[in-house]
RNA sequence: GCCGAGGUGGCGGAAUGGCAGACGCAGCGGACUCAAAAUCCGCCGUGGGCGACCACGUGGGGGUUCGAGUCCCCCCCUCGGCACCA
């Protein structure tokens, strides 16, 4: 017989919300914590991913708040975004009540798995009271210069008919969302500076422990630091000069060339000087070059191509003449957008003068060998090692030479030495009408004028129609965008763009705080008892978009005064949980692997689902999906149930004391005495302090399987029993809650044991009364003995090699040494 | 190329330097049943032996150690991130 799931979740679910037990407040004796998940994009229904998502969610909510912690444990949802005007052209339904209604559609997901919400804390990013205080944040960060507009090439996508940040430009430049390949437009959009915060964005990785390295790592190397020199080359025979930047300013006099981008602002001012001809074939080569896609530039890896402008640049430690080439291997948005080619000591512009056939100068030699020769080099020497050919510097190892080198180029008024980001600004403008609008209006008398708070929140438009092509409704929308100027009173027109939606999900975790709170986006109290996040668990794909944005804006969020100037981040534990895979791929529709929750919940029930997701593996690995694992965890759930369903009158009879250890007869009384307290603390320890919730499961089943072979006979025994499964029931609700209420209430326990105190470990119990102690001869394992534990090492010696049958294994075989570890082993070493 | 994670039975996965394979899934055998399902009991790394046992075994090769899945060195493979980043 299968246990009536279907009866008993909803039963519980009810309970707990008209009991409001998972409601919380601010402040308190206890400890607090912060556990926040990842929430959704209500793009219709929760998928396998997210139920395991919230299944480590809660179960971390449930656990803590049985040991005593003030659990803030809230959910909501990132409402804004692509999806729902896609949905809003193929299904001719409007944006906002499709988002809406798979609001509530996944509202009820959520329920139906048990997780114990503080539904009073929903938020909703595409509501007004939530996009008003984004539109606030925007408005401050625009006073304080950390917004602003600016003409640049940036990344458009055009299925999404919108431009990109960079971090949404993912794998071989590919949007983020659709996969369409990115092309790069020239435009002007809004960014916020978060270059500002470059260093210490990269600095305070290193304070966050409680991060998984792998993030860290991904988080630095996009940030990418380095230190360099950035300085000036004249062009010879011209008022112009190009400025370069470099990491290896010790290899200056070995530049041989020097490279531009293509999209260099000085190509256009050099193409005017040149002789006809060649300035035809420039500027094609130019176009030829900046029409490329992310992808077709990789496309030729290593191949590269070249153009000469027929101009010098003059190196301005030697006065040497080098040739101006635009190269396809050089980008505008990084450095300067030009190099100083240095062959012999940069593989790719070693590359690039064989292909072209431009001179080699090394500067630096290997340490007690001479400077190599140039038309023998195979490859570009870029290790460390001894300037040469470089003046009154040789002689020094390379860390010196830049160091050196680096102080005579500013001593001269050369250049400066400064520390580059790969990081770029976060360009936040979409042409999207499902979105934050941008609270600025373009005056004609006053120009670009920010709208007072008072006149927050823009409303979206709700009337907008979004057109068949996918282009922004919002342009469309007449008399949205005519407006009156803040400033003069005169006409203006409103910002038809809207803020990408990661500005949205940048500060929910803030909002869930204070979710009601009409004068500021939270109250400053509120985060000053909840805030950091205690533990952050979601996917590891927004190590380099969320996880960036939503550190970038604590910082902003902090120097504004909103939380103490010591809050610098938001999240101090991070949990990435691993993909969800059936057949050895990631579970997707084009694939068919894609197993559906609900059906999952309604054949097996939430417990089972949940029980399954948290046993098959641990949290951060990727995890299997098993049909007949999910069976067995519903089988396990079965003979729980059955096992104090059947005994629920002895159990609700027996007394409800603790049975010491010392009453217990040596025997399987003790023994399952031991096991409940072994489990408890194994349980404990498992969840607390190493997230493996599967090993956890593991000892739970261990546990069930003692309780099932003990035969209570006696009062005590009896006691000792309902002991045992009261344990088990309790370790167990946080993985799987409902059962173990209806259960607890079966046993004749009439409070929560969602607000139960987890049990605690009677120490005295851990003790055991025998140890196996194994016999190894030379390493190898040979015999096993039973001993009382806590033998000393000579005593422990002593009584094995006294045991006839280690004896014998000795033999006359002289004995090198003996190593005993005490309660484990004693290890004979033996000659020959 | 650089950085990170990983490689253990048929499968998912366990193992503070000390009994490799906990727990579960699958499989095999048995009980119950007219039968099946469900349930319960037993077996379950490979090779050898009737057997108690023996040998081998954690991607490959070396090393440290009384003892290595675990520590060190070299190599191979898988996954993930970054990548003409100057």
């Amino acid at each position: 017989m299968a246990y009536e799931f279907g009866a008993i979740e909803p039963k519980w679910q009810k309970r707990w919300e008209e009991s409001g037990c998972f409601h919380v407040e601010t402040g308190g004796d206890r400890p607090k914590f912060y556990c926040l998940e990842m929430f959704p994009y209500p793009s219709g229904a929760l998928h396998m991913g997210h139920l395991r998502n919230y299944s480590i969610g809660d179960l971390t909510a449930r656990f803590l708040r049985m040991n005593g912690y003030n659990v803030l444990y809230p959910i909501g949802f990132d409402s804004f975004g692509m999806p729902a005007e896609n949905a809003a052209i193929k299904m001719k339904i409007h944006p906002a009540k499709w988002t809406l209604d798979n609001i509530d559609h996944v509202t009820g997901q959520f329920k139906s798995m048990g997780c114990s919400y503080d539904w009073r804390r929903m938020v909703k990013t595409c509501l007004p009271d939530y996009y008003r205080w984004s539109q606030w944040f925007f408005l401050r960060m625009y006073e304080r210069g950390l917004a602003y507009k600016k003409h640049a090439p940036v990344n458009w996508c055009d299925s999404c008919g919108t431009v990109l940040a960079n971090e949404q430009v993912i794998g071989e430049g590919v949007c983020w969302r659709c996969g369409t390949p990115v092309v790069k437009r020239a435009l002007e959009q809004w960014f916020l500076r978060i270059t500002d915060y470059a260093e210490e964005l990269l600095e305070n990785l290193d304070n966050l422990s409680g991060w998984p390295e792998r993030v860290l790592t991904m988080q630095r190397n996009w940030i990418g630091r380095s230190e360099g020199v950035r300085f000036d080359m004249r062009i010879a025979d011209t008022d112009l000069s190009i400025e370069a930047f470099t990491t290896r300013i010790d290899t200056i006099f070995g530049v041989t060339f020097v490279a531009l981008a293509a999209e260099h602002p000085i190509v256009e001012r050099l193409a005017e000087m040149m002789p006809r001809g060649r300035r035809d074939e420039v500027l094609e080569f130019v176009r030829r070059i900046s029409s490329r896609s992310a992808i077709e530039r990789t496309a030729n890896d290593g191949d590269k191509m070249g153009i000469d402008t027929g101009f010098e640049a003059i190196n301005p430690v030697n006065g040497t003449r080098a040739p101006v080439w635009i190269a396809d291997y050089i980008l505008m948005d990084y450095g300067t957008g030009a190099i100083m080619g240095v062959p012999a000591h940069d593989q790719r512009d070693f590359d690039f003068v064989r292909k072209f056939g431009l001179g080699i100068i090394p500067v630096v030699r290997a340490e007690g060998e001479t400077a190599p020769n140039p038309d023998e080099m195979t490859a570009a020497i870029d290790a460390d090692g001894i300037a040469c050919n470089s003046g009154e510097f040789d002689g020094l190892p390379t860390p010196v030479a830049i160091e050196k080198i680096g102080e005579w180029f500013e001593s001269n008024g050369w250049g400066r030495r400064e520390t580059q980001y790969r990081l770029r600004d976060w360009l936040i403008s979409r042409q999207r009408y499902w979105g934050t609008p941008i609270p600025v209006v373009y005056c004609d008398r006053c120009g670009t004028v920010p709208l007072p708070e008072s006149s927050l929140p823009v409303e979206l438009p709700f009337d907008a129609r979004i057109p068949d092509n996918g282009g922004n409704a919002l342009l469309d929308c007449e008399d949205w965008v005519r407006t009156t100027c803040p400033r003069c009173g005169g006409p203006a027109r409103r910002e038809t763009d809207t803020m990408d939606t990661f500005i949205c999900s940048s500060w929910y975790f803030l909002r869930y705080l204070s979710p009601a709170c009409d004068s500021s986006p939270f109250r400053p109290e509120d985060a000053d008892y909840w805030m950091p996040v205690d533990l952050y668990i979601g996917g590891i794909e927004h190590a380099c978009l969320h996880l960036i944005y939503a550190r970038f804006f604590t910082k902003v969020v902090s120097d504004l005064g909103l939380v103490p100037s010591d809050m610098r981040e938001p999240f101090t534990g991070l949990l990435t949980q691993g993909m969800v895979v059936k057949d050895g791929a990631k579970m997707s529709k084009s694939l068919g692997n894609v197993v559906d929750p609900d059906e999952i919940i309604k054949k097996y029930g939430a417990d089972t689902a949940r029980l399954f997701i948290l046993f098959a593996s641990p949290p951060d690995k990727s995890l299997d999906w098993s049909d007949k694992g999910v069976e067995g965890a519903n089988r396990f759930l079965n003979r729980v149930y059955r096992m104090v369903d059947e005994s629920a009158s002895e159990l609700r009879s027996a007394k409800r004391a603790a049975v010491s250890m010392d009453s217990l007869p040596a025997g399987p009384g003790k023994d399952l005495k031991r096991l409940i307290h072994s489990t408890i603390d194994r349980v404990t320890k498992d969840i607390k302090d190493e997230r493996q919730f599967n090993t956890a499961v593991a000892r739970l089943m261990e546990l069930y399987n003692g309780l099932t072979v003990f035969n209570p006979g006696n009062e005590i025994e009896w006691s000792l029993f309902r002991e045992g499964v009261e344990s088990l029931l309790l370790c167990l609700s946080p993985f799987c809650p409902h059962i173990c209420e209806e259960l607890w209430e079966a046993m004749g326990n009439d409070d929560y044991l969602a607000t139960a105190r987890w049990p605690s470990v009677d120490t005295e119990a851990l003790k055991a009364d025998r140890v196996t102690v194994v016999l190894q001869i030379n390493g190898k394992l040979r015999e096993q003995y039973e001993v009382e534990p806590g033998l000393s090492k000579e005593e422990l010696t002593k009584r094995i090699m006294d045991q006839p049958s280690a004896k014998s294994r000795v033999g006359g075989k002289e004995i090198v040494k003996v190593i005993a570890v005490p309660d484990r082993l004693v290890n004979i070493v033996l000659r020959g």
